[in-house]
RNA sequence: GGAGAGGUGGCAGAGUGGUCGAAUGCGCCGGAUUCGAAAUCCGGUUUACGGUUUUACCGUAACGUGGGUUCGAAUCCCACCCUCUCCGCCA
């Protein structure tokens, strides 16, 4: 949510920085019933005011032994214009509530704006692709000539976008997602963390995929309870902090785990079906931190440097793109995306993203710091990081290790959890 | 699945219709005392929202949640949610 200041302070000016990101806000929809709350609330806290004093009178009246009769007609009729003006008032709450939940974070100063990937901004390079002197193949070939990768047995199973790993490849995966986690607990500082991978409705509404994106989620449902399959384990470790005052030393507060994820993926129909690039079900090493306001932007490159880092050790080359105000996520003020070299498309691909939410979710999920100058609570930044995909990692070191007969070579940092093998045939 | 207990401030724990946002204790912050500390004493110590003359003042709301009764609800009524304990089952 934004700051509700923001809406009524600076209406246009705000209305103007999100059309940039291809939201029209209908500033004058907006103002009018933000001018109605303002005069129903008003009168309604009167209306309470007056009934307040009155029963107190009453109440001291009686304990005198007076006789209350007057008192009591004064107030007759109160309650009753009173309830109308309190669900008049809710009312309008909800519905400008309902607004203000479908209105996406600001882009921070430094995006470029534009309406597509096409004018996201490379930042930087880190490696030189490979040469290779035989024809390269993709990570499904790859995957199937020891049947490592099978799309049709995860067909079989559950349907389109799931996929079974076999054997050293199934190895290769845990091992990657080990690396990453070691590597961030071991020398990021990060907090290891096991989370809950089915969350409940407010946990959803706390990052922000409630309400707007329920169509991009799996669902449970026993009895009457409805809960969620997290798409990322950001939605998890964020809401550790929801309805928290933190104290100042605990900040910045830095938290990853390894997790399934889950995605429905509706509306990408027929993009990256071919292999796993694109799956309902995958894994991801996430990295989430809880910062003062002050210290969100540096925390954002901090975060953004132990990703790279992860593809760095594995010696895969990528790019960091900063994504342009149209290309970003609902919550997000600021985005890095981290793009792998992947050698069978002969071109980068996604395989993190790393954003600041400022305090975008903190005041959805009335996540605070107390700032020890004033003793005052104030809302937390958050932020999150793939630290990496570990699916997608698993395709990038297959199809950059490729040796002629279709074995992999394993990475260096990765021998270690693979029994000291240099390479899977 | 069966049986029971319980949800009040940072914590513990009072409060069963009327200045109760809430006793008391602990904790925490400030001060006094002290060479310093402990102990002791004094004062302070929730959050959100709204308004205004905006480092301040005033108002409103919140005792699990939502309804109801009432001039007035932490307290009475109804529904729901959650937590805990024991038994059963289970990784």
């Amino acid at each position: 949510m934004l700051d509700p200041a923001l809406l009524r302070g600076q209406l246009a000016e705000t209305a103007q920085r999100l059309a940039t990101r291809g939201y029209i806000l209908d500033t004058a929809a907006f103002q009018a019933i933000e001018t109605q709350r303002k005069q129903v609330q008003t009168q309604t806290q009167e209306w309470q005011n007056l009934r307040n004093t009155r029963s107190k009178a009453i109440g001291a009246s009686k304990a005198k032994g007076e006789d209350t009769a007057a008192l009591m007609a004064e107030v007759a009729g109160i309650g009753d214009r009173l309830k109308e003006n309190e669900s008049q008032l809710a009312q309008i709450q909800d519905r400008l509530a309902a607004l203000a939940q479908g209105i996406p974070n600001l882009p921070h100063e430094s995006v470029p704006v534009g309406s597509d990937e096409t004018a996201n901004v490379e930042q930087h390079r880190w490696g030189t692709p490979r040469v290779f002197d035989f024809a390269v193949r993709d990570h499904v070939e790859l995957g199937a000539r020891k049947g490592w990768l099978d799309g049709d047995a995860g067909v079989k199973l559950s349907g389109a976008r799931f996929t079974v790993l076999r054997g050293e490849l199934a190895r290769l995966h845990r091992a990657l997602a080990q690396f990453m986690l070691d590597l961030h607990t071991g020398e990021h500082g990060y907090l290891e963390c096991n989370i809950p991978l089915i969350v409940n409705a407010d946990t959803m509404q706390g990052t922000g995929q409630l309400p707007k994106f329920e169509e991009d989620l799996f669902a449970t449902q026993v009895g009457d309870t409805r809960r969620y399959l997290i798409p990322t384990a950001d939605v998890s470790l964020t809401n550790l902090v929801r309805e928290d005052i933190l104290e100042a030393t605990a900040l910045p507060l830095r938290m990853t785990a390894h997790s399934l994820c889950f995605r429905a993926e509706a509306g990408s129909y027929g993009r990256d079906t071919r292999g796993m690039i694109r799956q309902h079900q995958f894994e991801k090493v996430e990295l989430v931190s809880i910062t003062q306001a002050v210290d969100s932007f540096a925390e954002h490159e901090h975060m953004t440097r132990c990703a790279e880092i992860v593809l760095e050790r594995l010696g895969l080359p990528y790019r960091r793109m900063l994504l342009c105000t149209g290309d970003m996520g609902f919550s997000a003020t600021k985005t890095f995306d981290l793009e792998v070299w992947l050698p069978s498309q002969n071109t980068y691909r996604e395989i993190s993203s790393c954003s600041n939410c400022t305090d975008f979710q903190a005041r959805r999920m009335r996540a605070r710091w107390r700032n020890p100058e004033n003793g005052k609570p104030e809302l937390v930044h958050t932020l999150n990081g793939s630290g990496v995909a570990v699916g997608r990692a698993l395709i990038a070191v297959m199809e950059n290790y490729q040796n002629a007969d279709g074995s992999i070579a394993v990475p260096e940092p990765l021998r270690v959890y693979m029994g000291g093998a240099q390479c899977i045939v």
